[in-house]
DNA sequence: CACGACTCCTGCTGGC
DNA sequence: TGCCAGCAGGAGTCGT
């Protein structure tokens, strides 16, 4: 579920509640996701200040300290992740696997699907980009260092087609399979084509419809279809109109054309073969 | 090195 | 109505 724009959605409705606050208490229900929670996060995390909320990739950063112990708390939250805040008595649902015991509320973790992670990086905060997990993420598509020379460069030697190259977050990250389809259909780029095959000036139209899609998603809200709740509890729901994904059969938006679905790398693609060359 | 298949897990939907 | 196959927003690992 959550692609960049819905980890950074979340990430700004955790902020403002989460730093300065002290974590009074730890609780861990399912220690088993894709790694396991480390236990020691019990001791550990009890009675650390939260500096800072950060977001690299699709991960969440929350930098803690107290006297004798520094570390970011990596969270990321899979396929059905989600973070909300509840009251200390509501009693935990089936698959919260994870909360902080802070003094206003509780900031609980759940995650039909497990495929999230909850691990702990010591040091600085800068040190948590080291973590094995973060040091392999490629370039920040809201970042100014994504731009059409570093994609025509980084992506000369990729002969697949463009849409999984999109998703392959050594190169770019935060790009899922819902943004994936819908940056391309905005730039009328075929998720087919191969990468090592799409001209410069196409990469022209490609890296700001692929930074406006994610911009738009986050103002927006973060678009979800159904995990995915804001920080504050509040379902998410899909705000922006979905040019293609989720859309097989339906007229393209643009030129009438029915949209297509097929399949790359194991996932769903959409797109308008109408608009898309 | 690049790429696709496979894998982890649960829940929902659609077809019979 | 009930059952079950297939599919779902991620991404690391492994084999080719």
């Amino acid at each position: 579920m959550p692609e960049l724009p819905e980890v950074e959605v979340c990430r700004r409705g955790l902020a403002p509640e989460l730093e300065g606050a002290v974590i009074e208490g730890v609780k861990i229900r399912a220690p088993k996701l894709r790694h396991e929670i480390p236990r020691e996060l019990v001791e550990l995390l009890s009675g650390c200040r939260i500096v800072a909320v950060r977001r690299r990739a699709k991960y969440l950063l929350i930098d803690c300290e107290r006297a004798g112990v520094q570390g970011s708390l990596i969270i990321h939250l899979g396929m059905s992740g989600n973070l909300r805040f509840v009251p200390h008595d509501k009693l935990p649902e089936k698959h919260d696997h994870f909360e902080l015991v802070l003094a206003d509320h509780v900031l609980r973790l759940a995650d039909p699907r497990r495929f999230g992670v909850v691990l702990w990086q010591p040091g600085p905060p800068e040190a948590a980009a080291l973590h094995p997990l973060l040091a392999t993420q490629g370039i920040e598509p809201l970042s100014a260092d994504f731009t059409v020379d570093w994609i025509f460069s980084a992506i000369s030697k990729r002969a697949g087609p463009i849409k999984p190259t999109l998703m392959d977050s050594h190169l770019v990250v935060g790009i899922g399979n819902i943004y994936a389809s819908e940056s391309l259909f905005r730039a009328g780029i075929s998720p087919l084509r191969a990468a090592n095959r799409i001209s410069r000036a196409r990469y022209e139209i490609l890296v700001p419809a692929i930074r406006e899609t994610l911009s738009d998603a986050i103002a927006a809200g973060g678009s979800s279809i159904r995990d995915y709740v804001h920080s504050d509890g509040g379902a998410g729901c899909f705000q922006i109109q979905a040019g293609v994904y989720d859309r097989a059969g339906l007229p393209c938006l643009r030129c009438g054309g029915v949209i297509r679905q097929i399949r790359q790398a194991g996932r769903s693609t959409y797109y308008c073969v109408g608009c898309q060359h």
